[in-house]
DNA sequence: CTTGACCTTCCCTTCATGGGAAGGTTTATG
DNA sequence: CATAAACCTTCCCATGAAGGGAAGGTCAAG
């Protein structure tokens, strides 16, 4: 199979198959006669499981240490859900601090008459006039009460 | 004041003050006659408006948009709340995005028994048996039922 | 035999910084 | 006064995870 057929049946460019062979996270393709990488089935199924790994939010590392657990056939599961248990906790603490973003965002936004005229009180929030603008730890001051 | 005074009154780093200057979010600083640049009290000013934009997430494209609104004395205040309404739903699909990752790691993760055994779901789920890993529009078949 | 669709390697770009080298300046200390 | 520490300058390189595109080789169809 060329890389093509291989990028179409993953979901995975055929310049990414390409880096992730560079960096090591693939082991080097088989070459054919003319040059050409050449894969089999075995090939799909890891750059699939790749595809769903990167799809969670795993870091390309994450991944490569999947795939050694994936193909070690005397792990332990203990092992894989301790990097998937650690993932989690990273994805929860970017949750809450977008959370405090946006309630941030949203009450700025909520006080903004948003017409033609030039105050503004985003603006004040982020100059730091009238308010606070920190996300976390720290108590809003109401900008337009 | 020297670049590491202003550095350290706003939080934003040397390194990252002069790169600022380079892409032009900021103006050339002036240069003392040692050629060393030499900030005010307006630097300063603008420094934290940056630092606290950035920090509610707003790409530095989009930072350089609001600096350029709040130094216009003439502009509508509906101007600055569509910048920050468009970032809120970027915010927005994000954290629905990452809430998706979440569920779907901690449903494999609660599959899993995490001892030295080999058998995870976890992995067979990343490989594509038993499940899907699907995070978004798909419906989660159960892994472990 | 030519066209177009592949493939190859190579280097540049993104985004928002950080690291560190090589060299000039200023300040504090012995 | 000499020297060392602590600044400052510009310059290029690295990050993560790719994408863009050039220059050139290969292959299949018409």
């Amino acid at each position: 199979m060329n890389i093509g057929t291989v990028a179409k049946s993953t979901g995975v460019s055929a310049k990414t198959i390409r880096y992730y062979e560079s960096i090591g996270l693939i082991p080097n393709a088989a070459r054919a006669g003319n040059g050409y990488r050449d894969y089999g089935g075995n090939d799909v199924e890891t750059l699939r499981f790749i595809k769903r790994a990167r799809a969670l939010g795993f870091s390309v590392e994450d991944v490569g240490s999947l795939l050694s657990l994936w193909h070690d056939k005397t792990r332990a599961s203990g092992d894989v859900k301790a990097v998937a248990l650690k993932h989690i906790e990273a994805v929860e603490e970017r949750i809450h601090e977008l959370e405090s973003i946006r309630d941030t965002l949203k009450h700025l936004t909520q006080c903004c008459q948003g017409d033609e005229r030039p105050d503004c009180p985003i603006l004040e929030g982020l100059a730091g006039l009238g308010g606070t603008v920190e996300t976390s730890k720290t108590q809003k001051k109401s900008c337009c009460g």
